[in-house]
RNA sequence: UGCCGGAUGGUGUAACGGUAGCACAGCAGACUCUGGAUCUGUUUGUCAUGGUUCGAAUCCAUGUCCGGCAGCCA
């Protein structure tokens, strides 16, 4: 995916060369390119600013911001905010945010933006009234760029509903919201005709033009297309094209009152903005014959897009719906939208997922119209992949057990050279203290092992990373029987370079020099669901993992002291780690939190497991 | 019982009338100063039944199962 072979951008973060995807739409999309049917292909990602975007989402940019790179197009980011009920700036900054970071190194120079305050001028082409807003592409225009809003087209929208109107296909009906549904039937029964639709069109334009004007209350009146009431269809049995709503909205404030409904606006957005290839989800599919339905009636001069649909991502042990999702975060089941437990692109991005990453694993999902469910081992494997790649090594304990090296000269140091990243060689080495006292994971001594244990044991030996061989002799407990500390013994010739550097140990534990340790609080997370379809029957928070977060205080090489925020890392033998935003930075008054990435695969829980 | 769409190992995805492949997961082994990484091997699949064809996952027919659609949400 970082080098498409239809384009020469070289692999980016040091990611190996891949293929560029194939999938049924990039076959359309190049097939259409070759039939000459578009100069330029212009795709477009339009989420509602109703919550923040997930990993569904990434998908989706992925596929949309991949096919603008792959064959040299744009991709549009849209606000598709035609709801002032349920949209909020907030959600408007964060979608932007998630966007840009997404595709950053990779596709920002395809994001295509217009001059902020830009809406759609009218002009005249092949002798007929257009509207048309193309992108702007990339920064550095000396205009200040923003997203697209659907909402910037409201005054063209509504011109397009009075030539609707004037056309004798469109009318305004009085009919309850009840009564709407009621006329409109069942899918196995055909609908009514509402008694207003067949009003002259003079009475309709008047009554639009009034219901424009604010002069009805919320739910009064309604603008709808006038097809077919007993299409087999049911978008087709006369849409509602415009509700009554009198409501600020968060980008148009108070001028408007009457707001256009999701398949009257989304078609014709496309247009305005020139879009070539409309990419939606699967429940939009019995959409499209609406969508071409209003192109069509009203004759535009310029080419129409097309609306293709795929299936959206369905992932193990979460959930996807902004609905859901939104209701953890009001009910405080979790902290925010970017909790690290979410698969919200910024809740993914705090818990130290990369881009690339995320890429990654878009890429090899893949794209059809088969509705899975993605086992999460796909996401998480694309993560360790990237991380193992990048992250910086380090040697940190999360539950201390001290430990003392009896034979090792007391107020005695020294420092161990340690390997920064075995990937890459290039990272180089950095110096540990080493010393007599020092801290090794709880877990890495039991006082009677289980078969096939290869860590500390009394009288058993292991070798403390990048230093001694060591030997376990005494084990000692406080009263209630807990061991609080090891005695221990090292081979003081066992270092790398010594006479027993090579004696083989079976196993290999990392450490903290005691005296030279910091702390960090580390947050340890696991799924957030217990079953991999906490969706599929009942209340989805019954499910919720109650071990979904653990907080500790560490012990850590005096190195990470000076972890940035952007560089990822490795605690050796647990997991992938990086510095959480509530981190203060390196005063007296220093705090450390690191988020738990993901842990390391772990094949001896596998084999303990198996007893 | 209406309309639209879909069905390939446990999961996701390729094969576009010519040897069913890849990834994840699983299993077995090698290697290892991370029980990580890496490497090797390996179990498991074309929804069913007919038809066309020298040859069908692919084309046709019938059936089965699954998903979506009845917001003045998107």
């Amino acid at each position: 995916m970082d080098t498409p072979t239809s384009g020469p951008t070289p692999a980016a973060g040091g990611a190996p060369a891949t293929p560029a995807p194939t999938d049924f739409i990039r076959d359309i999309v190049a097939a259409d390119l070759q039939a000459g049917k578009h100069q330029r292909i212009v795709t477009r990602f339009p989420p509602e600013p109703n919550g923040y975007l997930h990993i569904g989402h990434a998908k989706s940019i992925c596929l949309n911001f991949g096919i603008a790179r792959e064959f040299d197009g744009i991709c549009n980011l849209r606000m598709d905010d035609t709801n002032p009920t349920k949209e909020e700036v907030e959600y408007v900054d964060s979608i932007t945010a998630d966007v840009k970071w997404l595709i950053d190194g990779w596709a920002e120079d395809r994001l295509g933006l217009k001059p902020a305050g830009r809406t759609a001028e009218p002009a005249t082409v092949n002798g007929r009234t257009d509207y048309h807003l193309p992108a702007t592409v990339g920064a550095g225009h000396g205009a200040l760029l923003e997203p697209f809003y659907a909402s910037d087209y409201f005054q063209p929208l509504y011109e397009y509903a009075l030539e609707l109107v004037r056309k004798g296909v469109a009318y305004v009906c009085d009919l309850s919201p009840e009564e709407t549904d009621r006329y409109r039937g069942s899918p196995d029964r055909p609908g009514q005709d509402s008694p207003f639709r067949d009003r002259s069109i003079a009475e309709n334009l008047d009554l639009f033009t009034r219901m424009k004007a604010g002069e009805f209350p919320d739910g009064t009146r309604t603008l709808r297309a006038k097809i077919d009431m007993s299409a087999p269809n049911i978008w087709l049995r006369d849409p509602v094209l415009y509700r009554i709503r009198h409501a600020e909205h968060h980008h148009t404030g108070g001028a408007w009152c009457i707001y256009p409904m999701y398949d009257f606006a989304h078609c014709l957005s496309d247009y305005i903005e020139g879009i070539t290839h409309s990419i939606c989800t699967l429940e939009f599919e019995v959409h499209r014959p609406l969508y071409d339905w209003i192109l069509e009636q009203l004759a535009l001069p310029r080419p129409l897009p097309r609306q293709f649909e795929f299936a959206r991502l369905n992932l193990t042990y979460t959930i996807m719906s902004k609905r859901k999702l939104l209701q953890l975060v009001n009910e405080k089941l979790v902290f925010d939208w970017d909790d690290p437990r979410l698969p919200t692109i910024s809740g993914m991005r705090r818990r130290g997922v990369t881009p690339q990453a995320l890429r990654q694993f878009a890429y090899h999902i893949g794209v059809t119209k088969y509705n899975g469910l993605t086992d999460v081992a796909v996401l998480e494997h694309a993560i360790r992949d990237d991380l193992n790649r990048r992250a910086q090594r380090r040697l940190a304990v999360i539950r201390p057990l001290r430990i003392v090296i009896t034979n090792y000269p007391e107020g005695q140091s020294e420092t161990v050279a340690a390997t920064n990243n075995p990937e890459d060689p290039g990272a180089g080495v950095r110096q540990v203290p080493f010393g007599r006292e020092l801290y090794i994971e709880q877990d890495d001594f039991q006082e009677n092992p289980p078969p096939k244990y290869f860590r500390l044991r009394p009288g058993g030996e292991v070798r403390l990373k990048y230093a001694y061989i060591i030997k376990c002799e005494e084990a000692i407990k406080d009263a209630a029987g807990v061991v609080i500390e090891l005695r221990c013994t090292a081979d003081l010739e066992s270092k790398r370079g010594g006479a027993t550097a090579n004696r083989k140990v079976k196993g290999t534990i990392h450490w903290v020099s005691a005296p030279h340790a910091i702390e960090a609080e580390v947050r340890l997370y696991d799924r957030l669901f217990t079953v991999p379809e906490p969706d599929a029957a009942g209340d989805f928070k019954q499910f919720l993992n109650p071990h979904s977060l653990d907080v500790v205080m560490a012990r850590c090489e005096p190195s990470l002291g000076e972890a940035r925020p952007e560089l990822r890392y490795q605690f050796e033998r647990l997991g992938y780690f990086c510095l959480d935003p509530d981190s203060q930075p390196s005063t007296d008054r220093a705090r450390l939190v690191f988020n738990r990435t993901i842990t390391l695969k772990d094949t001896w829980a596998k084999e303990a497991r198996r007893e």
